[in-house]
RNA sequence: CGCGGGGUGGAGCAGUCUGGCAGCUCGUCGGGCUCAUAACCCGAAGGUCGGAGGUUCAAAUCCUCCCCCCGCAACCA
């Protein structure tokens, strides 16, 4: 409760965004429902404060930074900015961006760290491994193989990396407590139950939470060479934000604790089990609710670069305007759940919902009223059995709207809306207008008919406003709202405030039909040729990094040998290995590859493949394989290929 | 038996907790209307609710087993 206003606050928040490259329609999916969420507060009478921001350190960053030949502050800097961009094109109205690079973050961190350091929650602590200097890999004493390096066989030096670990082992007890104690805590409820079985029930390791090797990133201000790690750094922005740890913490103290974190279900995890101790740990109050919602996936997989398949939410946008937008992020799919994105949803409801149903149920109405009262919004006069039972289901209708919002269900707040929306074109219908018209002695009825219908357009255009934020004033400029009053929540709860006299004006379409059949071609078309000018873009920041230089007998060490496969079958309980039996040339040996997503065991059997055939033996998912067939592979692009030779090649033949 | 989610007319989903004539949107077909953005309204066709078994007067819904898809985890020499 704000004690200067009397309000009721309500703190909302996004995650902070990754800005390596520009956001996808998966962001801009988040930070609608985050702004809708915060506009329908506004409306319904919330101080409401939402966050949002970019997460801005770590090594990916610093590498595209490299890449692109800028340094890294220079490089997030350009995409921050489009970032912003892309908010105000959709009309995104946060009360504060916050950068992981700002000074009040940065300071912040540093004081969260230093305390928890202080307090003993985060300690020292020398993190005792191998290293292996031609890999540049610190590895532990269990992850060896015979002694030597897991990634290339060579051997390994004992070497110490200092780190600081924070103590969650300490406080999993009181977090499983806690989260059984707020059911509501994590939502939906199915990641409660993933949350506990998957990790928290079988025991929390303290957690690693500076690195020496990283240095983009927040120094410990009391141990500069170390730099604060991923989580720490990140997860504070919603409390540094609010000025909480400064002398200026007025608005932590005004709207801390947040109603609601908003984030996407891959990092429901990092919401629910270090935020929450992190901030326990340092005596802070937890968030009342963190929500995972699903993703929006595209032929039924994740969006990614590689597979050229993300979503430009700009030029949707920029084509559909960003209410539509909007409107169908969420409506399509219900919160929580994943959904499928296409271009040709996306235009159906676009097409059926607000060009048929709204944008047409104004227009005809207004229509009538230019036609038959000259512009002029009737009287009405006695309500009818028909009337009332409309008037009634627009009186329920904030109420119903608010109860699903509260619950973040948006798509059913939606669909409640357009019932009504529904019933008021059978309205019509069932009323007939243009019958009433052409009858004198009908005249009371027919304006009672047509006011009835201009005022659920208001109340209608209110209820959207926090989904659609420029539709509103669209809607009130036809119907002829003028008065402030007239768009208030409080204005909708009882039907019958539109004013009688006014002048309606029938403008362009609210929302104009779109063409299916011409419009997918042309989506179509621009997703082809963005995926061409992708490529030669992409292809010289993906150009593979240069090891170190290794002499002639390194490479000699390396025994490589033409295999043919004899037999092949998939590794029970592993989903991407197959176990190969090969013939060497007068040899057999089993071979345990992770190509199971790639290659069929039947399609395996009679390959010509390239074996490294000295390769130190390894037991994987309990079978021993030794040696390794070499593959072409773009993980990124989703590409493996196994090597074979030119030609025919007895199988034992060596490679050299 | 690692942890979740899901399988319902052509497509996408609701309904499952709390058993009771299987519902919504889109699409298809037929009709109506002419105020409106060829929109709107009415009607029809179309489903053995993934499979098998069980409980019950009654199962999409509860119980048991199985199959398939999708995430996460593991795994990728």
């Amino acid at each position: 409760m704000c004690k200067d206003c009397e309000k009721k606050t309500f703190y909302i928040t996004t995650p902070i965004y990754y800005p390596s490259d520009k956001l996808h329609i998966g962001h801009s999916y988040c930070s609608t429902a985050a702004d809708t969420m915060a506009r329908f507060k506004k409306l319904t009478g919330y101080d409401v404060f939402f966050l949002t921001g970019t997460d801005e350190h770590g090594q990916k960053i610093e590498r595209k930074a490299q890449a692109a030949g800028v340094t890294p502050q220079e490089y997030v800097d350009r995409i921050v900015a489009g970032i912003k961009d892309l908010w105000k094109l959709m009309d995104v109205d946060y009360d504060d961006f916050i950068r992981t690079t700002d000074e009040r973050h940065v300071k912040g961190v540093q004081h969260w760290f230093r305390q928890l350091y202080e307090q003993g929650d985060i300690y020292k602590s020398e993190y005792e491994g191998w290293y292996c200097t031609p890999c540049e890999s610190f590895w532990t004493e269990l992850q060896l193989k015979d002694g030597c390096c897991p990634d290339c066989g060579r051997p390994v030096e004992k070497t110490r990396e200092e780190s600081y670990f924070f103590r969650l082992s300490k406080y999993q007890d009181w977090l499983i407590q806690y989260i059984r104690e707020h059911p509501d805590f994590i939502q939906p409820p199915s990641r409660t139950a993933e949350m506990l079985n998957n990790f928290l029930l079988p025991g929390l390791q303290d957690l690693c939470v500076s690195r020496t090797s990283l240095k983009w990133g927040i120094p410990v201000d009391f141990d500069p060479k170390h730099t604060v790690y991923v989580w720490v750094d990140a997860l504070t922005n919603y409390i540094n934000a609010l000025g909480a740890g400064t002398e200026n913490d007025a608005l932590y103290r005004k709207y801390w604790p947040a109603d609601i974190h908003l984030v996407g279900k891959e990092i429901v995890r990092f919401h629910t089990i270090i935020w929450p101790i992190m901030l326990h740990a340092l005596g802070l109050p937890l968030p009342k609710q963190v929500f995972g919602h699903g993703w929006l996936v595209i032929d039924g997989g994740k969006m990614s670069k590689s597979k050229g398949n993300v979503v430009d939410p700009v030029k949707l946008c920029e084509r559909y305007t960003s209410d539509a937008v909007r409107y169908f992020l969420m409506r399509e799919v219900p919160f929580g759940s994943d959904g499928e994105f296409t271009n040709e949803a996306l235009i159906k409801r676009i097409n059926s919902d607000l060009a048929n149903d709204l944008g047409n149920l104004v227009s005809r109405s207004v229509a009538m009223i230019e036609k038959y009262f000259d512009g002029v919004v009737p009287a009405p006069a006695e309500q009818q059995d028909l009337d009332r039972a409309l008037i009634a289901q627009l009186e329920a209708l904030p109420a119903l709207v608010e109860r699903h919002m509260n619950a973040l269900q948006f798509s059913v707040a939606l669909s409640e809306i357009w019932k009504v929306i529904g019933e008021c074109n059978r309205y019509i219908d069932q009323t007939t207008p243009w019958i009433l018209a052409r009858n004198e002695a009908d005249r009371p009825r027919l304006g009672t008919v047509l006011y009835n219908l201009l005022e659920a357009s208001r109340i209608v255009a209110v209820l959207v406003g926090p989904f659609m934020p420029r539709t509103p004033a669209r809607i009130f400029e036809q119907t002829g709202v003028t008065d402030e009053a007239l768009m208030t929540w409080d204005s909708v709860q009882r039907f019958g405030a539109a004013v009688p006299g006014s002048r309606v004006h029938k403008g362009e379409a609210l929302f104009p039909r779109i063409d299916v059949q011409k419009e997918l071609e042309l989506l179509e078309k621009q997703k082809q040729e963005a995926a061409k000018a992708a490529q030669p873009e992409e292809k010289p920041a993906k150009r593979f990094e240069q090891k170190p230089e290794i002499a002639f007998e390194d490479f000699e060490k390396l025994q490589l040998v033409v295999a043919r496969v004899l037999k092949c079958e998939k590794v029970p309980k592993a989903d991407r290995l197959l176990k190969s039996t090969l013939d060497v040339g007068g040899e057999e040996r089993v071979v345990v590859s992770g190509i199971a997503g790639h290659y069929k065991p039947e399609e395996m059997v009679g390959k010509q493949v390239v074996l490294l055939a000295n390769l130190a033996p390894r037991k994987i998912r309990g079978v021993e394989s030794r040696g390794m067939l070499l593959c072409a592979a773009d993980d990124e692009a989703g590409v493996l290929r196994l090597l074979s030779v030119d030609g025919d090649a007895d199988a034992g033949c060596e490679i050299g």
